[in-house]
DNA sequence: TTGGAATGTCAACAAGGCTGACATAATATG
DNA sequence: CATATTATGTCAGCCTTGTTGACATTCCAA
Protein backbone atom coordinates (compact mmCIF):
# COMPACT_ATOMS: atom_id res chain seq x y z
CA UNK A 1 0.00 0.00 0.00
CA UNK A 2 1.59 3.06 -1.16
CA UNK A 3 4.68 2.33 -0.07
CA UNK A 4 6.87 2.73 -3.13
CA UNK A 5 6.69 6.37 -3.75
CA UNK A 6 9.65 8.24 -2.81
CA UNK A 7 8.28 11.53 -3.89
CA UNK A 8 4.84 11.40 -2.22
CA UNK A 9 3.74 13.51 0.24
CA UNK A 10 1.49 11.32 2.10
CA UNK A 11 5.12 10.30 4.32
CA UNK A 12 5.77 7.07 2.75
CA UNK A 13 8.49 6.92 5.50
CA UNK A 14 7.92 3.67 6.87
CA UNK A 15 9.18 5.50 10.34
CA UNK A 16 5.40 4.45 11.87
CA UNK A 17 6.57 1.11 11.69
CA UNK A 18 10.23 0.81 13.90
CA UNK A 19 10.35 -1.64 16.65
CA UNK A 20 9.65 1.98 19.55
CA UNK A 21 6.43 2.98 17.62
CA UNK A 22 5.42 -0.55 17.86
CA UNK A 23 5.57 -0.93 21.19
CA UNK A 24 4.25 2.76 21.97
CA UNK A 25 1.29 1.51 20.35
CA UNK A 26 1.71 -1.75 22.16
CA UNK A 27 1.23 0.33 25.10
CA UNK A 28 -1.22 2.81 24.23
CA UNK A 29 -3.64 -0.16 23.60
CA UNK A 30 -2.53 -1.59 26.98
CA UNK A 31 -3.40 2.01 29.08
CA UNK A 32 -6.60 2.81 26.78
CA UNK A 33 -8.20 -0.67 27.43
CA UNK A 34 -7.96 0.01 31.06
CA UNK A 35 -9.93 3.44 30.16
CA UNK A 36 -11.67 1.20 28.40
CA UNK A 37 -13.11 -1.14 31.18
CA UNK A 38 -12.41 1.33 33.84
CA UNK A 39 -16.20 2.58 33.90
CA UNK A 40 -18.58 -0.31 33.51
CA UNK A 41 -16.44 -2.57 35.71
CA UNK A 42 -17.26 0.11 38.29
CA UNK A 43 -21.65 -0.20 37.14
CA UNK A 44 -20.63 -3.68 37.47
CA UNK A 45 -19.55 -4.19 41.13
CA UNK A 46 -21.99 -2.56 42.40
CA UNK A 47 -24.03 -4.84 41.27
CA UNK A 48 -21.53 -7.80 42.09
CA UNK A 49 -21.29 -8.78 38.44
CA UNK A 50 -18.02 -8.92 36.37
CA UNK A 51 -17.18 -8.44 33.47
CA UNK A 52 -17.72 -11.58 32.01
CA UNK A 53 -21.69 -10.71 32.44
CA UNK A 54 -20.83 -7.29 30.54
CA UNK A 55 -19.45 -9.62 27.56
CA UNK A 56 -22.78 -11.74 27.62
CA UNK A 57 -25.30 -9.02 28.08
CA UNK A 58 -23.56 -6.90 25.50
CA UNK A 59 -23.96 -9.39 22.64
CA UNK A 60 -27.52 -10.37 24.02
CA UNK A 61 -28.31 -7.23 23.85
CA UNK A 62 -26.93 -6.65 20.13
CA UNK A 63 -28.02 -9.75 18.75
CA UNK A 64 -31.60 -10.64 20.70
CA UNK A 65 -32.00 -14.39 20.36
CA UNK A 66 -29.06 -15.38 19.91
CA UNK A 67 -28.20 -19.00 20.50
CA UNK A 68 -25.62 -20.20 23.55
CA UNK A 69 -23.31 -21.54 20.99
CA UNK A 70 -23.16 -18.58 19.18
CA UNK A 71 -22.48 -16.80 22.29
CA UNK A 72 -19.86 -19.44 22.74
CA UNK A 73 -17.99 -18.27 19.31
CA UNK A 74 -18.04 -14.99 19.90
CA UNK A 75 -17.10 -14.65 23.47
CA UNK A 76 -14.77 -17.73 22.77
CA UNK A 77 -14.97 -19.36 26.34
CA UNK A 78 -15.85 -22.48 27.04
CA UNK A 79 -19.15 -22.87 27.42
CA UNK A 80 -18.57 -24.13 31.18
CA UNK A 81 -17.81 -20.94 32.07
CA UNK A 82 -20.36 -19.08 29.71
CA UNK A 83 -23.24 -21.09 31.74
CA UNK A 84 -22.38 -20.21 34.56
CA UNK A 85 -22.68 -16.30 33.71
CA UNK A 86 -25.56 -16.98 32.05
CA UNK A 87 -26.93 -18.73 35.16
CA UNK A 88 -26.72 -16.35 37.53
CA UNK A 89 -28.07 -13.59 34.65
CA UNK A 90 -31.62 -15.68 34.03
CA UNK A 91 -31.39 -16.80 38.06
CA UNK A 92 -30.97 -12.61 38.48
CA UNK A 93 -34.05 -11.94 35.77
CA UNK A 94 -32.02 -10.06 33.54
CA UNK A 95 -31.80 -12.88 31.18
CA UNK A 96 -34.08 -14.86 29.73
CA UNK A 97 -34.17 -18.57 28.15
CA UNK A 98 -36.36 -19.84 25.54
CA UNK A 99 -36.24 -22.98 24.22
CA UNK A 100 -35.61 -22.84 20.39
CA UNK A 101 -38.75 -23.11 18.02
CA UNK A 102 -37.13 -24.48 14.88
CA UNK A 103 -34.69 -26.99 17.17
CA UNK A 104 -35.85 -27.54 20.34
CA UNK A 105 -31.98 -28.22 21.40
CA UNK A 106 -31.03 -24.53 21.39
CA UNK A 107 -32.12 -21.77 23.49
CA UNK A 108 -32.40 -18.51 22.64
CA UNK A 109 -31.05 -16.03 24.99
CA UNK A 110 -32.74 -12.52 25.47
CA UNK A 111 -32.78 -9.63 27.78
CA UNK A 112 -35.35 -9.05 30.24
CA UNK A 113 -36.45 -5.51 31.04
CA UNK A 114 -34.21 -5.49 33.82
CA UNK A 115 -31.48 -6.83 31.68
CA UNK A 116 -32.18 -4.07 29.01
CA UNK A 117 -31.83 -1.00 31.86
CA UNK A 118 -28.50 -2.38 33.14
CA UNK A 119 -27.53 -3.20 29.59
CA UNK A 120 -28.26 0.87 28.95
CA UNK A 121 -26.51 2.03 31.89
CA UNK A 122 -23.36 0.07 30.82
CA UNK A 123 -23.29 1.30 27.55
CA UNK A 124 -24.45 4.56 28.09
CA UNK A 125 -21.66 5.02 30.40
CA UNK A 126 -18.64 3.09 28.27
CA UNK A 127 -20.26 5.35 25.22
CA UNK A 128 -19.87 8.29 27.34
CA UNK A 129 -15.90 7.63 26.97
CA UNK A 130 -15.68 6.67 23.87
CA UNK A 131 -17.68 9.84 22.38
CA UNK A 132 -15.07 11.90 24.80
CA UNK A 133 -12.16 10.53 23.18
CA UNK A 134 -14.01 10.49 19.80
CA UNK A 135 -14.24 14.06 19.83
CA UNK A 136 -10.75 15.19 21.20
CA UNK A 137 -9.36 12.88 18.25
CA UNK A 138 -11.76 14.56 15.87
CA UNK A 139 -13.32 12.14 12.55
CA UNK A 140 -10.38 11.40 10.59
CA UNK A 141 -8.69 9.98 13.74
CA UNK A 142 -11.82 7.93 14.35
CA UNK A 143 -11.30 6.21 11.04
CA UNK A 144 -7.70 5.46 11.29
CA UNK A 145 -8.47 3.88 14.53
CA UNK A 146 -11.13 1.81 13.80
CA UNK A 147 -9.09 0.85 10.22
CA UNK A 148 -6.14 -0.30 12.69
CA UNK A 149 -8.16 -1.87 15.53
CA UNK A 150 -9.86 -4.32 12.63
CA UNK A 151 -6.55 -5.34 11.10
CA UNK A 152 -5.41 -6.24 14.63
CA UNK A 153 -8.04 -8.87 15.00
CA UNK A 154 -7.91 -12.35 14.17
CA UNK A 155 -9.42 -13.19 10.86
CA UNK A 156 -12.30 -15.48 12.68
CA UNK A 157 -12.96 -12.80 15.14
CA UNK A 158 -12.90 -9.57 12.17
CA UNK A 159 -15.68 -12.14 10.80
CA UNK A 160 -18.04 -11.68 13.93
CA UNK A 161 -17.13 -7.99 14.03
CA UNK A 162 -18.39 -7.70 10.36
CA UNK A 163 -21.61 -9.92 10.86
CA UNK A 164 -22.51 -7.55 13.94
CA UNK A 165 -21.76 -4.63 11.81
CA UNK A 166 -24.20 -5.69 9.03
CA UNK A 167 -27.08 -6.43 11.26
CA UNK A 168 -27.52 -3.07 12.30
CA UNK B 1 -12.37 11.21 5.46
CA UNK B 2 -13.86 12.73 3.15
CA UNK B 3 -17.40 12.93 5.10
CA UNK B 4 -18.30 15.96 2.69
CA UNK B 5 -21.84 15.53 4.04
CA UNK B 6 -23.45 18.97 4.11
CA UNK B 7 -20.62 20.52 1.93
CA UNK B 8 -18.23 21.58 4.26
CA UNK B 9 -14.93 20.94 3.82
CA UNK B 10 -14.01 20.37 7.21
CA UNK B 11 -16.21 17.26 7.71
CA UNK B 12 -17.78 17.95 11.22
CA UNK B 13 -21.00 16.21 10.18
CA UNK B 14 -20.49 14.91 13.76
CA UNK B 15 -22.20 11.64 12.22
CA UNK B 16 -19.14 10.10 13.79
CA UNK B 17 -20.33 10.46 17.04
CA UNK B 18 -23.65 8.15 16.25
CA UNK B 19 -24.36 6.14 18.90
CA UNK B 20 -24.14 3.31 16.68
CA UNK B 21 -20.44 4.45 15.22
CA UNK B 22 -19.56 4.90 19.21
CA UNK B 23 -21.21 0.73 19.68
CA UNK B 24 -19.04 -0.25 16.72
CA UNK B 25 -16.09 1.22 17.97
CA UNK B 26 -16.84 -0.65 21.50
CA UNK B 27 -16.84 -4.14 19.50
CA UNK B 28 -14.13 -3.16 17.69
CA UNK B 29 -11.93 -2.25 21.04
CA UNK B 30 -13.20 -5.58 22.25
CA UNK B 31 -12.22 -8.03 19.33
CA UNK B 32 -8.65 -5.99 18.51
CA UNK B 33 -7.56 -6.46 22.26
CA UNK B 34 -8.34 -10.37 21.91
CA UNK B 35 -6.09 -10.31 18.90
CA UNK B 36 -3.26 -7.89 20.80
CA UNK B 37 -2.94 -10.34 23.29
CA UNK B 38 -3.26 -13.71 21.81
CA UNK B 39 0.20 -14.30 20.30
CA UNK B 40 1.92 -13.46 23.86
CA UNK B 41 -0.88 -15.75 25.52
CA UNK B 42 0.20 -18.78 23.82
CA UNK B 43 4.01 -18.29 24.36
CA UNK B 44 3.07 -17.45 27.91
CA UNK B 45 1.48 -20.75 28.39
CA UNK B 46 3.80 -22.68 27.54
CA UNK B 47 6.11 -21.24 30.04
CA UNK B 48 3.28 -21.76 32.49
CA UNK B 49 3.15 -17.90 32.91
CA UNK B 50 0.08 -15.66 32.60
CA UNK B 51 -0.59 -11.63 31.24
CA UNK B 52 -0.27 -10.80 34.64
CA UNK B 53 3.58 -12.11 34.38
CA UNK B 54 3.77 -10.54 30.81
CA UNK B 55 2.92 -6.73 32.20
CA UNK B 56 5.33 -7.02 34.82
CA UNK B 57 8.17 -8.35 32.42
CA UNK B 58 7.09 -5.84 29.93
CA UNK B 59 7.33 -2.64 32.05
CA UNK B 60 10.95 -3.45 34.08
CA UNK B 61 12.24 -4.06 30.54
CA UNK B 62 11.05 -0.74 29.49
CA UNK B 63 11.90 0.78 32.86
CA UNK B 64 14.98 -1.25 34.09
CA UNK B 65 15.47 0.05 37.73
CA UNK B 66 11.82 0.42 38.39
CA UNK B 67 10.36 0.12 41.71
CA UNK B 68 7.81 -2.19 42.90
CA UNK B 69 5.81 1.06 43.88
CA UNK B 70 6.35 2.41 40.62
CA UNK B 71 5.07 -0.57 38.98
CA UNK B 72 2.31 -0.57 41.06
CA UNK B 73 0.89 2.46 39.62
CA UNK B 74 1.40 2.05 36.57
CA UNK B 75 -0.05 -1.86 36.50
CA UNK B 76 -2.84 -0.46 38.74
CA UNK B 77 -2.63 -3.65 40.64
CA UNK B 78 -2.29 -4.27 44.65
CA UNK B 79 0.83 -4.92 46.31
CA UNK B 80 -0.11 -8.87 47.47
CA UNK B 81 -0.92 -9.34 43.63
CA UNK B 82 2.18 -8.49 41.77
CA UNK B 83 4.40 -9.52 44.52
CA UNK B 84 3.09 -12.33 43.60
CA UNK B 85 3.68 -12.59 40.38
CA UNK B 86 7.54 -10.74 40.79
CA UNK B 87 8.40 -13.39 43.00
CA UNK B 88 7.94 -16.75 40.68
CA UNK B 89 9.61 -14.57 38.54
CA UNK B 90 12.86 -13.82 40.81
CA UNK B 91 12.67 -17.47 41.81
CA UNK B 92 12.40 -18.45 38.03
CA UNK B 93 15.72 -16.64 37.52
CA UNK B 94 13.75 -13.98 35.57
CA UNK B 95 13.53 -11.11 37.15
CA UNK B 96 16.39 -9.48 40.10
CA UNK B 97 15.28 -7.45 42.51
CA UNK B 98 18.43 -5.00 44.12
CA UNK B 99 18.00 -3.36 47.43
CA UNK B 100 18.14 0.33 46.50
CA UNK B 101 21.12 2.41 46.86
CA UNK B 102 19.62 6.24 47.14
CA UNK B 103 17.00 4.43 49.61
CA UNK B 104 17.55 1.10 50.77
CA UNK B 105 13.99 0.37 51.42
CA UNK B 106 13.18 0.42 47.63
CA UNK B 107 13.67 -2.66 45.50
CA UNK B 108 15.06 -2.12 42.07
CA UNK B 109 13.84 -4.50 39.37
CA UNK B 110 15.87 -5.80 36.49
CA UNK B 111 15.32 -8.07 34.12
CA UNK B 112 18.30 -11.36 34.10
CA UNK B 113 19.28 -12.70 30.66
CA UNK B 114 17.10 -15.28 30.51
CA UNK B 115 14.27 -12.65 31.13
CA UNK B 116 15.49 -10.38 28.57
CA UNK B 117 15.10 -13.40 26.22
CA UNK B 118 11.59 -13.89 27.62
CA UNK B 119 10.56 -10.01 26.94
CA UNK B 120 11.96 -10.33 23.51
CA UNK B 121 10.19 -13.31 22.66
CA UNK B 122 7.25 -11.84 23.81
CA UNK B 123 7.67 -8.26 22.66
CA UNK B 124 8.84 -9.87 18.52
CA UNK B 125 5.47 -11.75 18.81
CA UNK B 126 3.27 -9.08 19.76
CA UNK B 127 5.15 -6.64 17.42
CA UNK B 128 4.67 -8.50 14.33
CA UNK B 129 1.05 -8.43 14.88
CA UNK B 130 1.21 -4.74 15.23
CA UNK B 131 3.65 -4.35 12.35
CA UNK B 132 1.06 -6.01 9.91
CA UNK B 133 -1.71 -3.99 11.31
CA UNK B 134 0.00 -0.83 11.00
CA UNK B 135 1.53 -1.95 7.54
CA UNK B 136 -2.10 -2.81 6.60
CA UNK B 137 -4.14 0.24 7.71
CA UNK B 138 -1.18 3.12 6.54
CA UNK B 139 0.66 5.42 8.31
CA UNK B 140 -2.44 8.18 8.48
CA UNK B 141 -4.64 5.15 9.93
CA UNK B 142 -1.96 4.75 12.85
CA UNK B 143 -1.47 8.31 13.65
CA UNK B 144 -5.69 8.22 14.46
CA UNK B 145 -5.02 5.15 16.39
CA UNK B 146 -3.07 6.37 18.87
CA UNK B 147 -4.50 9.79 18.76
CA UNK B 148 -8.59 7.90 19.90
CA UNK B 149 -6.01 5.39 22.03
CA UNK B 150 -4.57 8.40 23.84
CA UNK B 151 -8.05 10.25 24.63
CA UNK B 152 -9.55 7.04 25.67
CA UNK B 153 -7.07 6.94 28.97
CA UNK B 154 -8.02 7.78 32.13
CA UNK B 155 -5.92 11.13 33.08
CA UNK B 156 -3.65 9.32 35.50
CA UNK B 157 -2.75 6.41 32.83
CA UNK B 158 -2.10 9.34 30.08
CA UNK B 159 0.94 10.14 32.84
CA UNK B 160 2.54 7.30 32.77
CA UNK B 161 2.08 7.02 29.00
CA UNK B 162 3.51 9.90 28.61
CA UNK B 163 6.53 8.76 31.24
CA UNK B 164 7.16 6.12 29.09
CA UNK B 165 7.31 8.02 26.11
CA UNK B 166 10.11 10.13 26.78
CA UNK B 167 12.08 7.70 28.78
CA UNK B 168 12.79 6.47 25.19
C1' DT C 1 -32.92 -47.08 15.75
C1' DT C 2 -28.84 -45.07 16.45
C1' DG C 3 -25.27 -41.49 16.10
C1' DG C 4 -24.14 -37.06 16.89
C1' DA C 5 -25.17 -32.27 18.05
C1' DA C 6 -26.67 -28.78 21.46
C1' DT C 7 -27.11 -27.91 25.94
C1' DG C 8 -26.81 -28.28 30.93
C1' DT C 9 -24.55 -29.67 35.09
C1' DC C 10 -21.21 -31.39 38.56
C1' DA C 11 -16.58 -31.47 40.27
C1' DA C 12 -12.05 -29.92 40.59
C1' DC C 13 -8.49 -26.82 39.68
C1' DA C 14 -5.60 -22.47 38.54
C1' DA C 15 -4.61 -17.64 37.60
C1' DG C 16 -4.96 -13.46 39.23
C1' DG C 17 -7.68 -10.01 41.10
C1' DC C 18 -9.16 -8.36 46.02
C1' DT C 19 -9.02 -7.19 51.47
C1' DG C 20 -7.04 -7.38 55.98
C1' DA C 21 -3.45 -8.05 59.10
C1' DC C 22 1.11 -8.08 60.40
C1' DA C 23 6.46 -7.87 60.10
C1' DT C 24 10.66 -5.58 58.94
C1' DA C 25 13.73 -2.19 57.66
C1' DA C 26 14.83 2.41 56.62
C1' DT C 27 13.81 7.03 56.10
C1' DA C 28 11.66 11.33 57.74
C1' DT C 29 10.08 14.20 61.23
C1' DG C 30 9.28 15.89 65.70
C1' DC D 1 16.84 10.31 70.08
C1' DA D 2 11.99 8.79 69.70
C1' DT D 3 8.41 8.24 66.87
C1' DA D 4 5.81 8.20 62.63
C1' DT D 5 5.71 7.02 58.04
C1' DT D 6 7.10 4.65 53.91
C1' DA D 7 8.41 0.65 51.06
C1' DT D 8 8.24 -3.83 50.81
C1' DG D 9 7.13 -8.62 51.79
C1' DT D 10 4.15 -12.21 53.43
C1' DC D 11 0.24 -14.99 55.20
C1' DA D 12 -4.56 -16.13 54.99
C1' DG D 13 -8.74 -16.08 52.80
C1' DC D 14 -12.16 -14.76 49.37
C1' DC D 15 -14.05 -13.91 44.51
C1' DT D 16 -14.40 -14.08 39.46
C1' DT D 17 -13.48 -16.30 35.55
C1' DG D 18 -11.01 -19.13 32.98
C1' DT D 19 -9.78 -24.33 32.30
C1' DT D 20 -10.63 -29.90 31.75
C1' DG D 21 -13.16 -34.03 32.27
C1' DA D 22 -17.22 -36.65 32.87
C1' DC D 23 -21.89 -37.46 32.29
C1' DA D 24 -27.09 -36.69 31.38
C1' DT D 25 -30.71 -35.04 28.49
C1' DT D 26 -32.96 -33.79 24.47
C1' DC D 27 -33.71 -33.99 19.83
C1' DC D 28 -32.48 -33.85 14.82
C1' DA D 29 -31.05 -36.68 11.06
C1' DA D 30 -29.38 -40.59 8.59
Amino acid sequence: MAEGGAGTPGGESLLFLTDEQLRKGIEAMFFAYRGFTADPDRILAEQGYGRAHHRAIHFINRSPGTTVNNLLNILGVTKQSLNRVLRSLIEDGLVESRVGTRDKRERNLYLTGRGAALEAELSTAQRARMRQAYRTAGPEAVAGFRTVLEAMMDPEMRRHFAALKEAT
